[in-house]
DNA sequence: CACATCTACAACCATTTGGTTGTACGTTAG
DNA sequence: CTAACGTACAACCAAATGGTTGTAGATGTG
């Protein structure tokens, strides 16, 4: 769904799967997906504190997978359907790599070609090797 | 293929997005596509000590993500292909939470339905506050 | 109005994470 | 055999994470 030729830069990635790599927040995910729930009522689910969730929320939301909406004073958290639709590019373009996606694949392989490139996209690298220790 | 039917707990899911949330691990996962390299020889890569490195790479080794192979002396790193597939797997699970509805027409009902206890086909319901512990 | 709710946020604490250095051990090269 | 290499692992450290409690500000309700 109109997800495709955003670039996926690396914070963003990390922040994305940083969120998803927690059984709670996935949990608030799946909650808020079929309606918007208030923070307090999610943190009813859960045995922890509202602040607990409140910090749980805002990790999802610095991740781009949910946004929060004022309703008097209630704060309604609903994902964002577009979200995963960017966890999955994020692996379109760990996979393109020998899944054989070619388009995106040639970007990605261009940046060692097994020798040295000078185009570096992804990572910076020791084109000198300046010894990994110290 | 041969992704299908696997159980992913929520364990494996952390260790999954856990792993891939770090720059330099998705890094090491996109050299170690084309070919097998060495601990050490990852580790030239990166502005950072042999020991990081290996470090990194457990992680991806406990997430199932890349396998080690003694060859000599050295140990050498592959990704795992169907690695990914187990990822793509986990956000299919929360995707098909709203994919399997029509949006709008779901985000009205569950208005409705979100109020009084709805049945959560598909998770675990976490009703009862027992939930996930880290 | 008084009061209960919902939220925001700061301060604090324990554990994990991501990095370092140092040491030990097996393996290959000279 | 000796030396260099590749690895494993322990000990240590700073910073981030995930949780807590407490306080304070808006907002709705009696």
């Amino acid at each position: 769904m109109v997800v495709d030729v955003d670039e996926l830069n690396d914070e963003t990635v990390d922040r994305l799967f940083h969120a998803l790599a927690d059984t709670t927040r996935r949990d608030i995910l799946r909650r808020c997906v079929r309606g918007e729930l208030s923070v307090s009522r999610l943190a009813e689910a859960y045995p922890m504190s509202f602040a607990a969730v409140q910090k749980h929320v805002a990790v999802l939301e610095r991740a781009g997978l949910v946004s929060k909406q004022r309703s008097g004073r209630e704060q309604l958290v609903r994902t964002d359907p577009d979200a995963v639709g960017r966890a999955r590019q994020a692996l379109d373009e760990l996979e393109s790599a020998w899944r054989g996606r070619v388009d995106r694949m040639a970007r990605l392989l261009a940046e060692d070609a097994g020798a040295e490139e000078p185009e570096d996209p992804g990572h910076q690298e020791n084109d000198t090797p300046e010894g990994p220790r110290r």
